[in-house]
DNA sequence: GCAAGGTC
């Protein structure tokens, strides 16, 4: 019986035990169990995920001649797979039937038929179906055996040869033309999920550059009633200009007193979130910790390998109560964050009834600890993210949060209405567990309809919007997610591989390099199926057809490799445009008419100044924005251009840029007028 | 040397 891993392979020999004892063995430092059930031996072995993949000795482009090879032979991160190959190849040969217990799902079929195939005989094989590692539903998957699950076998080799052919491929016709710009070998590559987070990054990066920041005057009372001191703001209305602000500021300055029109209060209940899933975790600690979704991904691994956590890699938010949450919640009762799991039983009174998020997994629940007692020499960080962890699931079975939000509306002696806002929270509930998440309080004094509050000061500043737009690995994570491309396992080590290959670099505000610009740009013009979270959505489509029988592996591979053969031709015969690309990124190529504020290509030029078409762009947005953005904040367009130029402003790069410059020349000035 | 997907 081949498991996809040792804590899979373990459980399942538990639960065929049926408590009657299990022997675990071991072989070239890799355990493996034997059971007994019906009278027969059962050996359970594991593999540690894919022993097999797609693999060439061709060398250039295109390249279609792919085998299966065991992987360690050609990934050299890929060392520790070889003792549990030589532990297969050992413990399979000559059994009397061969089960593939892997995870039941394409990959799984794929990892358990390959080791059959290579040290069993498929001849004698079978396969069986759970959707989690529960002893109930292990054994009834072992009582239900099916035959082997082809068209699952078929999909999922199909999935990996696929992606191979793809990424192999463009990540070799982009290598080619790199090392005609630059007379040498530079590692570029490309693939149905980093390609498309990658144009997104462009895209994000472009957007962040080019932000034009919206002025708008900010009025702040400071106000004041029996001792009590509270903020007011517009309501309803707003300065139209920083000239109409100041003028208020000294009217009120004259005449300080607001008078009471409305009090509103209302609670509002703050439900507790679920449990983690993968991505959840990574935005906390990202959040909380500061930590690098990748970081956080490994601490979580090796916190499950520790035995602490259930399984990382899921997207659960669901507790499932064969977790045996009165028995994970006993243990934690004596662990560090006992004094928490303590309180929480009291509070519950033992009724445990977790919220359950909306997501879902098809072999896991949410994050959970196991309650087992983490051990001294754990490090700060693995610490840190065992408590978010042990906090948030605590947190589930806690009641909700009552916030009380008070919002006063005063009205000054020209009729002018503000708006004062306090928030108060009542009941901390879920809140004492997971405190990271617990508003900011807002002091408001006691105030009734009809009190006279006295303006103690007035605040008038310009403020400047900021861009929304985040570009840093947190948030592609996110927007992976939100377009489902990637696996809970493999969206952070994607990202990491475009900061590995020099396309982005910097870790809280991320920049794409001159590099990463080059492939953007390759990609979206010559490959453009790698440019969008589509082309996964046609990989599932065609998956589905397999898994259904409308449709062979080798016609979907025959079809690839025709929509490939064709991408690459035209990429020949445009080489040159694509070698100028990375040339020039990689300053090798020069630039015949290089813009004038950055040495990008120009597309052209104003007042003499040639300009590339980011810069280009950044003029037209100024220029459209120019007039309100002056008569905001009372000013004439010099000294709105000046707010700009300085980065105060919040102004994107190039924006800025293109501000600098139009205040030393004249010409350029003009034109933004 | 290059992907994305498993996992130690
Ligand atoms: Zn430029």
């Amino acid at each position: 019986m081949v498991a996809e891993k040792p804590k899979a392979a373990a459980k399942i020999a538990y639960a065929l035990s049926d408590g009657r004892g299990v022997l675990r063995c071991s072989e070239y430092g890799v355990p493996y169990w034997i059971v007994r059930r019906d009278g027969a031996a059962i050996v359970v072995a594991p593999s540690a995920g894919h022993l097999f993949g797609p693999h060439t000795d061709s060398r250039g482009f295109p390249v279609f001649d792919f085998e299966w090879r065991p992987i360690f032979e050609f990934d050299r991160g890929a060392g520790y797979l070889s003792k549990f190959y030589r532990m297969l190849s050992r413990i399979l040969p000559g059994a009397s039937l061969y089960v593939n217990a892997c995870d039941y799902d394409i990959e799984g079929s794929v990892i358990g038929f390959k080791i059959i195939e290579a040290f069993g005989d498929v001849n004698r094989a079978r396969r069986m179906k759970f959707s989690t590692l529960a002893p109930q539903d292990i054994r009834r998957a072992y009582a239900r055996m099916e035959r082997l699950d082809v068209e699952m076998i078929e999909a999922g080799m199909a999935r990996s040869e696929m992606d191979w052919l793809w990424g192999i491929n463009v990540s070799r016709a982009l290598m080619e033309a790199a090392r005609r710009a630059a007379g040498r070998r530079v590692i570029l590559s490309a693939g149905r999920v980093q390609s498309p987070t990658l144009v997104e990054a462009y895209r994000r990066w472009r957007e962040i550059n080019l932000h034009v920041p919206k002025a708008s005057v900010a009025v702040k009372i400071t106000a004041e009633k029996g001792g009590g001191v509270f903020d007011a703001r517009p309501h309803g209305w707003k300065p139209q200009s920083l000239e109409t602000a100041r003028s208020i500021k000294s009217e009120l300055r004259k005449n300080p007193w607001l008078a009471v029109e409305e009090v509103r209060s209302e609670r509002s209940i703050l439900r507790p979130p679920p449990a983690f899933n993968l991505g959840d975790l990574q935005k906390e600690a990202n959040r909380i910790l500061g930590l690098p979704p990748l970081r956080t991904q490994s601490i979580a691994e090796e916190l499950y390998l520790e035995a602490l956590i259930s399984y990382p890699r899921t997207n659960s938010q669901k507790l499932p109560p064969s977790i045996n949450y009165r028995a994970i919640l006993d243990k934690l009762a004596h662990g560090p964050l006992g004094r928490e799991a303590r309180e929480l039983l009291k509070e519950t009174g033992g009724v445990l009834r977790p919220v359950q998020g909306s997501k879902d997994d098809p072999a896991h629940p949410a994050i959970h600890p196991t309650g087992e007692k983490p051990s001294q020499r754990l490090s700060k960080e693995h610490m840190a993210v065992y408590e978010l962890i042990v906090r948030r699931f605590l947190a589930a079975f806690s009641r909700e949060a009552i916030v009380s939000k008070s919002s006063v509306l005063l009205r000054d002696f020209q009729g002018r209405v503000w708006r004062a806002e306090g928030l108060r929270v009542e009941d901390l509930g879920w809140l004492k567990y997971y405190h990271y998440s617990t508003p900011g309080e807002k002091p408001m004094p006691p105030l009734d309809r009809g009190d006279k509050a006295r303006v103690v000061r007035v605040d008038v500043r310009v403020e400047w919007s900021q861009t929304p737009v985040r570009l840093d690995k947190a948030s592609l994570l996110r927007w992976m997610e939100s377009v489902n491309i990637g696996t809970e396992g493999t969206r952070a080590r994607i990202i990491e591989t475009l900061y590995k290959r020099g396309y982005l670099e910097g870790s809280r505000k991320s920049e794409v390099t001159p590099l990463g610009e080059a492939v953007a740009v390759i990609i979206q013009t010559l490959f453009p199926e790698l440019s969008k979270p589509d082309l996964t959505r046609r990989f599932e489509s065609m998956i589905e057809d397999i898994r259904s029988g409308r449709r062979t592996r080798q016609e979907v591979i025959d079809m690839s490799k025709k929509t490939i053969s064709k991408l690459l031709e035209s990429f020949l015969d445009r080489l040159d445009t694509a070698v100028r690309e990375i040339g020039v990124s990689l300053g090798s190529v020069e630039v015949e008419a290089a813009c004038h504020l950055c040495g990008r290509k120009a597309v052209s030029a104003v007042s003499g100044y040639r300009l590339c078409s980011h810069h280009m762009e950044a003029f037209d947005r100024l220029r459209k924005a120019l007039p309100n953005l002056a008569s905001t904040i009372s000013s004439t367009p010099r000294e709105a251009l000046e707010a700009i130029a300085r980065g105060r402003s919040r102004a994107g790069a190039w924006v800025r840029d293109v501000a600098a410059l139009a205040l030393r020349d004249d010409g350029l000035y003009k034109a933004l007028l």
